[in-house]
DNA sequence: GCCGAAGCGAGAACGCGTTCTACGCCACTA
DNA sequence: TAGTGGCGTAGAACGCGTTCTCGCTTCGGC
């Protein structure tokens, strides 16, 4: 780096950590695209990130806890592009499927992706809880947009339920035991059903 | 073994090695109600049902696939005893919601129990997809007969919605992210929205 | 009686998430 | 200027799911 002066020197070497940490959410999402969850190895991250696995562990304390970081993420790309383009329809009912259909499309372009992060989201491991609550917030706050305006009765509980069935269809399908098609028939039959 | 005629000898071999099935269940059965998953270790598993690690991969390709099998059992169990005394109520909502709260009772007494059958039931493992299906479907049997007799529009559509609702409020509450009556609650809430 | 197949026991070995050890570098402070 | 604490590297070590090796026994067909 060129001279600087002392005060921002702190600031510079957490930029350089903080590029670290960067470093490795993106080889971890790298890893993840092609392979997905099980292709996402701690060493293998570490390596491709340039870092030491102490490294990455000081950072991350599981692998869970790192995928949860980058699902965070692309929840909240998802959130931003909704908000850039809202979603289009007349009632909220129709308003939900077109953003179930755009969010579906995302996520099945980069299947070992999602299948990665959804894997990560459905983990036991209870020190992950907060970061699972993070996600299931932004996709609220998804749903949310996309009733509004809508006369929707008690509209608190038709969110969570809505999430609720996201998060079962995404992890059925992650699971194998649904496909895309059949994902997108289930969220939609939702949503006709509990929206006007 | 007492002399017996050689045409049940193949009887009496399989029904040993039905024993040692069952025996193997039985151990992951006792090792998940005191630890839950984590305490479900395949070399304690083998040691308790007193047969070799290998046994147990013989009849049972993944700690997950022997958790599910536990987990089909259960489900089956609490679909008898619901045909045993169905639910009570007037309409589809209430019968429902008294499915939910004898199910949320019958799974909350034990605890870890639960928690291991579950985490196996949202395991990623692909070649699960057949018993989670399995499970799925008992599931929605039980979903379906409590809701059965109501003028519901629809009922496939609802059945299936309400079991992606089950499913996920389940995997919450494993999760550390929902308590008891929230699940309680939750559960409750769907039904009241989808049924009459 | 004899053979190959199948089921089982005992235990070593492997893979990967996670933890631990030992050490270096750098900013700060008495 | 010496010391101290935080962050980093390199790599060994540990735990548990899973696989593999090897030998033993039992059973059905020749």
């Amino acid at each position: 780096m060129t001279g600087t002066a002392p005060s921002d020197a702190r600031t510079e070497r957490d930029l350089e950590t903080a590029a670290r940490r960067g470093r490795m959410v993106d080889a971890a999402v790298e890893l993840a695209a092609t392979g997905g969850y099980e292709s996402v190895q701690m060493r293998d991250v570490a390596a491709r990130a340039e870092v030491a696995l102490g490294t990455l562990y000081r950072h991350f304390p599981s692998k869970d806890h790192l995928l949860l970081e980058a699902l965070t993420e692309q929840a909240v790309a998802l959130r931003d592009r909704m908000a850039q383009r809202p979603p289009e329809g007349a009632v909220p009912a129709d308003r939900m499927g077109d953003v179930l259909r755009r969010a579906t499309r995302a996520l099945a372009r980069r299947p070992d992706l999602t299948a990665a992060l959804v894997t990560a989201l459905t983990s036991p491991e209870p020190d992950t809880a907060p970061h699972k609550h993070a996600v299931e917030t932004v996709l609220r706050s998804i749903i949310t947009t996309a009733i509004d305006g809508g006369d929707v009765a008690d509209p608190d509980g038709v969110v969570r339920i809505l999430g609720y069935v996201w998060l079962a269809v995404l992890s059925a399908w992650v699971g194998g035991t649904l496909d895309t098609d059949q994902m997108a028939e289930d969220l939609t039959s939702a949503a006709r059903l509990l929206l006007p």
